[in-house]
DNA sequence: CAGTGGTCTAGACCACTTA
DNA sequence: AAGTGGTCTAGACCACTGA
């Protein structure tokens, strides 16, 4: 294996860690190609002055994302690409970023409403209280692709925060407050009117639909987005793993 | 914690594995319910006679799982329900075992065809080399869900498989062959006529589609699915996590 | 057979939370 | 101050693979 990992061991960062990181990059930048052996447990520990659990704790973690394939007696390689590839986006973080980072956004609306019975119950809050209500449009050039609602406590997000710039999820970070886990369904419609006339199809073309429940870690609603993408402009890669 | 579990040395299966698996069982039945606390790894340690590390394999898998909540000088805690609820839909495992299990399906095409361009792409193999070719219609009732097209390499599924009494799935478990890790890609799109026909809907309803491409554990490429759902009665549920 | 990863133990020190 | 999970070590035995 021809890369070198370099640990600081004054770091507060683990080295497992570290050790995680460097290797995870070195697949993602194709240092190490698909199918190329890792060394084995044993030599990376006393490469490195590591027990082997350490080792083997950054082996485990890329074998979750699915970078590495680990089989008894045949030591550790990379997947194969066709694999690998956007296997990373099933993390959350990835998803949200994505999200803030495509071409261009434009808020349409952002307001405090009255929550309604639904978004209440999503949030757990008592039907009438106030919520900051978030309407956006994203385009690609003049395309637009997707419109996009968002409910989210008062206490998450002040009236007066700068979404244009980063975007909702970077802001979110930049408070603290960000989303820990999410359930999305992913379901399809036909356009109504009003979805139509916003992102410029006839009424009743199909429309991808995405509904998100945000919590934090505390396990804490923080966020209800309700999305609808053209159908011919956007899709969603999902990946699964055997457990 | 009101759970008691019951550890069998002389089993093959690993101790964290018994252990992490009847704490999932209790906390899907309700026996843990949302919010309770979980043990400590040193009180669990002593309980059972374990090692903390050995505890501490069991506690990570449910955290990772999305089952289980950690916070340093807090505790373990059984996750809230409402982010619970299907997260374990994630599993590979979970997502094949239901979409085999589903009301009635029905095989309307089950032959052995030459691979066009695209499947033979995915698939790994020479274009007009033979491929099985499956084509399933799902229903619930009189009502039409799904038109379930798959590609698989003939290697993989005998030409006189039983496809009806398991499903797919099930059947290619019991060959060994079993499906590791998936790539799957959501989207929408209007019902051609053909679709339209099978379905029972109008030509150009919303349709939510769903292609697959699914690998054994080396990496090789198994499985080609091209699924379409009626919007009104489908929707996939993900789930996300920060890592 | 030698080498691999899979499991398990018995410790240790630390950062963080609550009280 | 006491208790929690997070990290790390230095061993051990085993099942599986390939030559």
């Amino acid at each position: 294996m021809n890369v070198d990992i370099a640990l600081d061991r004054g770091s507060p960062v683990p080295l497992y860690f570290q050790m995680s990181q460097q290797l995870q990059a070195a697949i993602e930048d194709g240092r190490l190609a698909p199918g190329d052996q890792i060394d084995t447990e044993m030599v990376l520990a006393e490469k490195y002055g590591l027990s082997r659990p350490t080792v083997r704790q950054a082996m485990q973690d890329l074998v979750n994302k699915g970078l590495l394939m680990r089989r008894r007696g045949i030591g550790t390689q990379v997947v194969h690409s066709q694999v690998r590839r956007q296997l990373g986006l099933t993390s959350l973080y990835d998803d949200l970023r994505d999200s803030d980072r495509r071409p261009s956004t434009t808020v349409l609306t952002f307001d405090t409403v009255a929550a309604d019975e639904r978004v209440a119950e999503v949030l757990q809050i008592v039907e009438g209280s106030p919520v900051r209500y978030l309407e956006r449009l994203r385009c690609e050039g003049d395309e637009p692709l997707a419109y996009m609602q968002n409910w989210l406590p008062v206490d998450i997000v002040s009236p007066d925060a700068d979404l244009v710039s980063g975007g909702l999820y970077a802001h979110l970070r930049t408070t603290g407050q960000s989303p820990h886990t999410a359930k999305q369904r992913i379901g399809a419609k036909a356009a109504t009117s009003v979805e139509a006339r916003v992102l410029d199809v006839r009424r009743g073309a199909p429309l991808l639909t995405m509904e998100r429940h945000a919590f934090d870690v505390t396990g804490r609603p923080i966020e209800l987005g309700v999305h609808a993408y053209r159908a011919d402009a956007y899709a969603f890669e999902t990946n699964l793993m055997e457990r």
